[in-house]
RNA sequence: UGGGCCGUCGCCAAGCGGUAAGGCCCCGGGUUUUGAUCCCGGUAUGCGCAGGUUCGAAUCCUGCCGGCCCAGCCA
């Protein structure tokens, strides 16, 4: 029972640290997305993290939308994200909150500062600016504009906020030290100028907080009492800290940071997978070869599975990519245990049993799952001429290969034994056509003779099935790490990463599935109704991900 | 080169001074009307390296080495 028990992880152990010693009552996190892309695996991790924290200790989670760049950020991203975090299994707690919606208190403490003299609007360009900011190894220098008057910053500001001033021109920084070794402390920008209208507040504001400035006040304001964030701003946590001790805040959030999940073989980099997109190397955020949520929802991955993996990888401070497998067992674990089977013929090659009479027609009945019994039975006429998949014919082979062979017998899922006796060729020499016998009364016997079938292949009738699109995916990418440094991702992209099966053969109980059901098509793999282009008279599959195959095809 | 962080099996990851969990991958074997599933078994005398403290060190100390991050009016 206890040597089960999975230990906490190093958040986990400050969050029950806190709670036992009674720093807090009860904890408050939140997702704090910028709306200006979709959600992809990483931040599903983060959600993963956020809300389960909330979920294991009794507490809470926000969404927060950290709206505060209005020129990179869109309604349609904001939308997305609700819908991904919600299929993703987790609810937020009240309303959705927006940094917008605290764009006044924001204001009103930007002017505390100024008027406690720790606040300056500072006419710097960029460049200077960054002049003046020094080195990693050299100090930076106080602006020229640092020495301003409290009077005068009230006024400045307060132009900045009337928009008198064009974009650049000026802007808010606070007085810490320009002399830390912390790049981030040397005078950092809390306001800048940017006159674009924004999702939320329209055109109410032509100055907007930086992140630094508003992500630490927006926790307080929300009684957010662990915020998680990932590794990169480890360094802001003094500036972050630095807010909470100068303002008069309600609470004393506290940040705490773990190492982003990357993946092998993929890209998670907003302006990467924006680029995937906006230059048409996939089709839209939800393509399923992209590892957005929205892509991966649309390839037939369940939320449970998507869990399952971010709980699997762990929550540490230590950077690594993970393998792509890992994603891969997550998902055929879940599909094993849940999806019902079925038979589909990828690439049909037509089997005559000469045996069996023309017109005839028996009913097959097959276990909707192996190893379940609450699925129901499936039933699948049985005749004459069948489909079976190319694969699994060959003229000859040696005794390795377990199909069907020319003199040699084959069992047929849920059905007979058949043993084929010749093939037909076109003139290009392409076998078109097997002949074969079935061996009687071999459903759910072996062969009286005692010859029993190595294998086991799949088929379907060829005169009742269910004719369909199966779309075969493989990794978008040929390189395990095309994001690393020096190469050009776009060079890694994998030109096989999508193939169209068009005239694929599926058994008659998939004729009433619908868009999302999943299924695992025996012998191939794990497939999903294409929820944009199926339709009930046009069937469209996505290869979820194939069967693990030890063999190798 | 200033600062911050990180180095335990091919990949994740436990371990918090008492003698290296687990998962993925991989390799054997068993069951099987899916070359799937399932079930058994195997895989670090060693924890970046070198010293030191200790009866005892992946865990403590010291010094190195390696990697990542920071000089946006992005988040």
């Amino acid at each position: 029972m206890s040597e089960t028990e999975k230990p906490l992880n190093f958040i986990e152990r400050i969050i029950r640290d806190d709670l036992e010693q009674g720093a807090v009552k009860q904890i408050t996190t939140r997702f704090p997305p910028e709306p200006n892309g979709y959600l992809h695996i990483g931040h599903a991790k983060s959600i993963c993290l956020n809300f389960g924290l909330a979920r294991d200790f009794g507490g809470t989670c926000n969404l927060r939308f950290d709206d505060t760049n209005p020129a990179k950020e869109e309604v349609e991203y904001v939308e997305s994200i609700k819908r991904d975090v919600q299929w993703l299994g987790f609810q937020w707690d009240g309303d959705i909150r927006f940094t917008s919606d605290y764009f006044d208190q924001l204001h009103e403490w930007a002017v505390h500062l100024i008027k406690e003299g720790k606040a300056f609007v500072c006419d710097l360009s960029a460049e200077e600016m960054r002049e003046y900011r020094g080195g990693l190894t050299e100090a930076g220098k106080d602006s020229p504009y640092k020495t301003r008057t409290v009077e005068e910053n009230l006024e400045l500001f307060e132009k900045m906020r009337l928009g008198e001033f064009d974009e650049g021109a000026c802007a808010l920084r606070v007085k810490v030290d320009m002399a830390s070794p912390n790049m981030h402390m040397r005078d950092p920008v809390i306001y800048r100028i940017k006159k674009a209208s924004h999702h939320q507040t329209g055109d109410k504001w032509c100055i907007y907080p930086s992140y630094d400035y508003a992500h630490g006040q927006s926790d307080a304001l929300e009684g957010i009492t662990h915020s998680v964030c990932t590794l990169e701003f480890e360094e802001h946590r003094p500036l972050y800290e630095w807010f909470i001790e100068n303002l008069p805040v309600p609470a004393t959030p506290h940040q705490y940071e773990f190492s982003r999940l990357e993946v092998n073989y993929t890209v998670t980099s907003k302006r990467k997978l924006k680029q995937l997109v906006d230059e048409n190397h996939v089709d839209g955020w939800d393509d399923p070869r992209m590892p957005t949520v929205s892509g991966m929802r649309r390839r037939g991955f369940t939320p449970a599975s998507i869990r399952e993996f971010c709980d699997m990888v762990g929550v540490t401070k230590v950077k690594g990519v993970v393998d792509m497998g890992m994603l891969e067992f997550a998902i055929r674990e879940d599909l094993n245990k849940n999806a019902s089977r079925a038979m589909c013929v990828l690439h049909p090659l037509k089997v005559t049993l000469t045996n069996y009479p023309e017109g005839q027609a028996e009913t097959m009945v097959a276990p909707g799952h192996p190893q379940r019994d609450d699925f129901p039975e499936r039933e699948m006429p049985f005749t004459r001429e069948l489909w079976i998949d190319q694969d699994d014919f060959r003229e000859s082979a040696n005794k390795k290969y377990k199909r069907l062979v020319i003199g040699k017998r084959v069992r047929l899922r849920n059905s007979y034994v058949i043993e084929a006796d010749e093939c037909v060729k076109d003139a290009d020499d392409n076998i078109i056509e097997v002949k074969a016998r079935i061996i009687e009364n071999t459903v759910g016997n072996n062969p009286e003779d005692g010859i029993k079938p190595k294998g086991v292949i799949h088929w379907v009738s060829a005169d009742q099935n269910v004719n369909c699109e199966v779309r075969l995916y493989d990794r978008l990418f040929t390189d395990i790490a095309p994001d690393a440094g020096g190469k050009d991702f776009l060079e890694c992209i994998n030109p096989d990463s999508l193939e169209v099966l068009s005239g694929c053969k599926a058994e008659m109980s998939l004729a009433n599935s619908g868009i999302e059901d999943r299924f695992q098509f025996e012998r191939e793999g794990y497939f999903v109704q294409d929820s944009k282009f199926s339709n009930p008279d046009a069937l469209v599959f996505n290869r979820v991900i194939s069967l693990r195959d030890t063999w190798g095809k």
